[in-house]
DNA sequence: CGGTGTGAATGCTTTCACAGCC
DNA sequence: GGCTGTGAAAGCATTCACACCG
C-alpha cells in the first residue's frame, strides 16, 4: 500500500495523455496491456504510474475506465467542474496565433482564452474573436487586471523575448512557447516548447 | 578524450535548441555560463553535452560560436546545404493546419512542405498554397510518390487515428502530432506531441 | 580567477520479477 | 492464464568535484 507522494514529471505527462485517451474510450473496462497497445508505453510502466497515485483496488482483471478517470483527475488536481476555467492569453496574432482564436478549440477544456495581444495594431483591429484583443504594450496591464495565469506565445521569433519580458513582469505562471526561440525566464515560471520546426529537426536526426 | 558515441535523446533536444539559439547570436564567443543564463540549463550540463559530441579543444575561456555551430551540426548530422531539403506534408487543413501553409514559415529550415491533405474536399479546393493540396484518401499515393518523410498532423481529434493509419501504410518516418490524441504507431515511427491543450494542463498541475 | 574537460557520484525513471487474485 | 500491486534492480541523465589551462 502506497501513500500518494510527489508525482514525477514524466508520470504526470503520461497521466494527462491517458486521461484524454480515456475520456473518449468507449468500453467500460481497460487493462494495462490494452493501454500499452494504444500508447506504446510498457504495461509495467502504466501500472507503476497508477501505483504512484495510490491505485490499489485489489482488482485483478482490468480497470474500470470511469474509476481511472476519476482517480487520475483527483491525483492531478483537476476539478472537472466546468465553471472554474483557468484564464489564458495568446501573445502574437500571426497565422498561428490567429488560428487559436477559435473559441471551440478550448471549449471542452479547463481553460479559457481571455485576451489576445499583438504588436501590430492593425491585426488587433481587424481580427474577430469572442474575447478582447489588445496591442502588445498592454500585456502587463491586462494580464494583471484579468488575473490571467498562462500565455500561449506565438509571435515571430524575433519578438519572442521582448514579449516574454512583459509576461515575466506581470507574474505569468507558465508559457506555451510556439516560437523556435529558447526563452530566458526565471525558474519559477514554467515553459513548454512546442516549436514545429524544432520538432521536425528532432524527428530527422534519429531516423 | 572522448570518442563520440550514441547521443542521448535529452542531449539531442538541447543541442537542437542551442543550435537555433547560436544561429541568431551576435557575439563571436560564448561561455557555458552565458548559455545557462539564456536557457536555464546548468553550465555543467552544457559542457557535458558538448563533451558527449567530442568537444575538446583545450580552450579555456569560452567557445567560438561559429565553431560550436559547426561541430553541433556535424554531430547531429545536419547538412546546412540549403539544396537538400527534407520533404514534409500537412495532414488536416483546419485553422491550425492552414496556418502552416505559409511557405515562409519553413523558409530558413532544412524542411519543405510538399503536400497538404484534408478530408474536406472544399478546403482542398479553396485554400491557396505554394504546394499542391489533395483529398485525404490520396495520402498513401502522394506520400510514396513524392517520397515525403515527415508529417505534421493537424486534423480534428476524432480524425487523428484514421489519418495516422494512412501515414503508417505508406511508411512515414515521423509525425509531429498537433492533436490532443495519443497516437498508436509501430515503434519504428517516431511521434512528437505538440498539443496546446495538453501543454496547458501540464503547466497547470504544478503551479 | 574564470573558464573548460572529465569521470565519478548522485538522483531519476523504467523495467523486471514475482506474489496474490480472479 | 491473464491481470494487478509492489519493491528491488537496472538503466539513464544530471550534477558534482576537481585537475588543468589562459
Amino acid at each position: 500500500m502506497k501513500t500518494i507522494g510527489v508525482i514525477p514529471k514524466p508520470t504526470k505527462k503520461r497521466l494527462i495523455q491517458l486521461l484524454t485517451l480515456l475520456e473518449s474510450y468507449k468500453e467500460t473496462k481497460i487493462t494495462s496491456l490494452k493501454i500499452q497497445s494504444l500508447t506504446g508505453w510498457k504495461d509495467s510502466l502504466i501500472r507503476h504510474d497508477l501505483w504512484l497515485i495510490g491505485f490499489n483496488n485489489g482488482v485483478s482483471n482490468g480497470y474500470f475506465v470511469s474509476e481511472l478517470i476519476e482517480k487520475i483527475s483527483l491525483a492531478l488536481g483537476f476539478e472537472n467542474s466546468p465553471t472554474i476555467k483557468r484564464k489564458c492569453c495568446i501573445v502574437g496574432l500571426g497565422r498561428i496565433g490567429a488560428a487559436l482564436l477559435d473559441a471551440n478549440f478550448f471549449a471542452k477544456t479547463d481553460f479559457i482564452i481571455s485576451a489576445g495581444f499583438d504588436s501590430n495594431v492593425n491585426r488587433v483591429e481587424i481580427l474577430r474573436s469572442t474575447f478582447p484583443l489588445y496591442p502588445a504594450n498592454q500585456i502587463e496591464f491586462v494580464v494583471k487586471k484579468e488575473q490571467i495565469e498562462f500565455a500561449i506565445l506565438a509571435t515571430d521569433d524575433k519578438d519572442a523575448n521582448t514579449s516574454v519580458q512583459r509576461l515575466i513582469n506581470c507574474g505569468i505562471k507558465g508559457i506555451v512557447n510556439m516560437t523556435n526561440v529558447v526563452l530566458a525566464v526565471p525558474k519559477n515560471i514554467k515553459v513548454i516548447n512546442l516549436s514545429v520546426v524544432n520538432s521536425l529537426m528532432e524527428l530527422s536526426i534519429d531516423v
